[in-house]
DNA sequence: TTCTAATTTGAACGATCACTCATTTATAGC
DNA sequence: GCTATAAATGAGTGATCGTTCAAATTAGAA
């Protein structure tokens, strides 16, 4: 009976989140929208409903990426401790392409972009940030568990510490410096999560 | 002969810097700015130029706030690594002041909005921040020379991590957070800075 | 082939964008 | 009080903003 979507939903978003990352949410027009995902005013509000919709699902989206990459060195650590350096080590890595829509993390961009009048915004990154934060913080307490960290540690303040400094990582490797620097920086800040190390 | 102006430079820009560095470049309009100058499109154009002139000088204004910021807090610093924790101390401080237009660097802010069709205001941050990245090293080096850091210390690194944690820890404020978060923040940060002191 | 209905299209909407400039206003010297 | 001159004004510029919707298109079902 009807007639067929001629668009993949999921690459549309992808798309939306390079444009969205690289530009911001303000930055990013819908005419340079409607050319990015290839679609006309009238099947994106169709489909999103509006540029509001489209970024949130480009949000969410980006997070779950985020979220998956951490998974994967985890995964391919030996310890959890061990997942994080390699997470680490690899954000740093991604830092380094050349084709990255940008080097700050999306999230941060959002967070520092958005206003207080634009609450859902606003809100939303909050509750992934704090949804990240809440990750990294299981991650050090399995940690803990493990033997690797020491048993008084606290978790969720040292959680805190970890995020403030990919923050400062990726906002940093905004700059127009050497690639050089980028991994110096994220060795310094490897150093720093050791120092934490139970002494054995 | 002439008619005197009615507006002081200076407090305008002031003004400038509240609203650019709250809401961000794109996200003042020039009806915003004029209300929040009191002056009118005329004046504004006449005296500034353009928006992106002024913004330019907002920029440069705030960068001087920032660096005399440090100098002050340098010079009631026993030594100039007293100096620096004392700075930490104070932005953590300032971090928790209630009228803030933001709590993220307006650098940070400028460098992750500015994009590539902007590159005069990604050069002019871009030199900002590695005038205030040097701006550390040489405090570190004198702290070397003064016994406190290690001869072998390489403080352009150490400069580097340091600017990054200051990014991450105000970018990390910027999220809905109790305050205890953030002097538990800036502790942990000046705990990091104290670790690369001479042991003694 | 015809019908039905979801999808796509793009012209057009009012609002707002950064910006201009002819006009008005205010002041200091005469 | 008059004049000269710089400053302030604000209506108006064309462009672009996000958004809407009537019409055209495309498919499977009958």
């Amino acid at each position: 009976m009807p007639r067929a979507a001629r668009y993949d939903r999921n690459q549309a978003i992808e798309r939306a989140v390079r444009l969205f990352w690289e530009r911001g949410y303000a930055g990013s027009s819908m005419k340079q929208i409607e050319q990015a995902l290839d679609m006309r005013p009238g099947s994106l509000y169709a489909t999103f409903g509006s540029k509001d919709g489209l970024f949130h699902e480009a949000l969410d989206h980006y997070a779950g990426q985020m979220s998956a990459a951490l998974d994967e060195q985890l995964a391919a650590g030996e310890t959890p401790l061990e997942g994080l350096k390699r997470y680490l080590r690899e954000a740093g890595r991604q830092l380094l392409a050349p084709k990255t829509p940008a080097r700050a993390c999306m999230m941060v961009k959002t967070l520092l972009e958005a206003n207080r009048d634009q609450p859902m915004i606003r809100d939303r990154v909050n509750e992934l940030l704090a949804r990240t934060e809440a990750r990294f913080a299981d991650i050090l307490q399995a940690s803990v568990r493990s033997g690797e960290l020491p048993a008084g540690t606290d978790c969720q303040r040292l959680a805190r510490l970890l995020q403030a400094q990919i923050m400062g990582l990726r906002s940093f490797a905004q700059r127009d410096v050497p690639a050089s620097t980028i991994t110096e920086l994220v060795e310094d800040m490897i150093a720093i999560l050791d120092s934490y190390r139970s002494l054995s």
